[in-house]
DNA sequence: AAATCGTGGCC
DNA sequence: TGGCCAAGATT
């Protein structure tokens, strides 16, 4: 019976040896990157803190805030203990401050349900707030070596081409990806888990969105897309203009929260934005996160 | 299911 | 210079 992840060999496997020998040597040694080690266990918090740090938040940014969030709060046990609005003050301008709200609710979870161990069940992680399929997945195979489907951007794109000659993968994760991922996956124990991040590494290092670098790729005699001539593809939705918008507002705001300790008055905040229209929308969004709540005497503060 | 939600760096 | 992109989740 040929093993059939020989590179050059073909089958659903191939090209799976060349790439793991890829991330062997190329992988970066990111902090939170650690042997997986069968769960639930202590080392599962660096992950689902990385991930949700990295939830569409660039590498370079998230190792300084992890390094400092893992030192101030090591097990949930840590976080859950302390007061939310110390989470969001933590997590600085890495963006999309509700993630900080809701890792330590999550904490909070962990601790009552799990005993302060993050879960390697995926219904337990989906039911996590803030865990998503594609976390949940990533905590099951980078934290505990479970074959867990990771499809984020980088993934998603790798398949979109090696497998399909595509020059990207748009919208939301589609059925026949999962399918077609699971497929591909190498069946052997623990396989699973490095063979997705090595996927994941391809595609932030080399299979990259602008400037894909093929003749670096251990995969390139295999992909379909390099094979077709890397064709372009449909340009994705245009994202909305930030300068001006209320999430540029939402931004301003909550800086102003985080840098007090005290509750703030309504006047500071009407300092941070000139539009009262567009910051009375703001506020009332952030209240409604849970981000910022009314203090005494017509303040503002961070949930304590 | 399309829109919303931060921030910064790169070409 | 400004559009594009970045280990998504939620409603």
């Amino acid at each position: 019976m040929p093993r059939g992840n020989d590179p050059g060999q073909g089958g659903p496997h191939a090209s799976a040896g060349a790439l793991a020998t890829w991330f062997a040597r190329t992988g970066r040694a990111l902090p939170w990157r650690r042997p997986p080690a069968p769960g639930p266990g202590p080392h599962g918090w660096g992950v689902l803190v990385s991930e949700f740090m990295l939830q569409q938040t660039p590498v370079d940014r998230v190792i300084p805030a992890w390094t400092a969030w893992m030192d101030r709060w090591p097990q949930p046990t840590d976080l859950a203990a302390d007061s939310p609005a110390e989470a969001i003050r933590a997590w600085g301008r890495l963006g999309y401050p509700r993630r900080a709200k809701r890792l330590h609710e999550a904490s909070v979870v962990i601790v009552e349900r799990h005993d302060g161990l993050v879960p390697d069940v995926h219904e337990h992680l989906l039911a996590l707030p803030g865990v998503g399929e594609y976390t949940a997945g990533a905590v099951r195979a980078f934290a505990y070596g479970q074959p867990g489907l990771a499809l984020d951007t980088n993934v998603r794109r790798v398949l979109a081409r090696h497998d399909r000659g595509l020059p990207d993968a748009l919208g939301s994760v589609t059925v026949e990806e999962r399918r077609r991922a699971a497929e591909l996956m190498p069946p052997a124990d623990g396989e699973g888990a490095a063979w997705m991040a090595a996927l994941m590494e391809l595609g932030a290092l080399v299979c990259t969105s602008r400037s894909p670098r093929c003749d670096a790729c251990p995969i390139a005699d295999s992909c379909a897309w390099l094979a077709l001539g890397r064709p372009a593809g449909e340009a994705r939705r245009r994202q909305a203009a930030y300068d001006g918008s209320d999430r540029q507002a939402r931004g301003a705001l909550l800086a102003v929260l985080r840098a007090s300790d005290a509750p703030v008055t309504q006047r500071a905040l009407d300092l941070a934005w000139p539009d009262a229209i567009q910051r009375a929308r703001a506020l009332d969004g952030l209240v409604a996160d849970g981000l910022v709540v009314p203090a005494a005497r017509g303040r503002w503060s961070l949930p304590a």
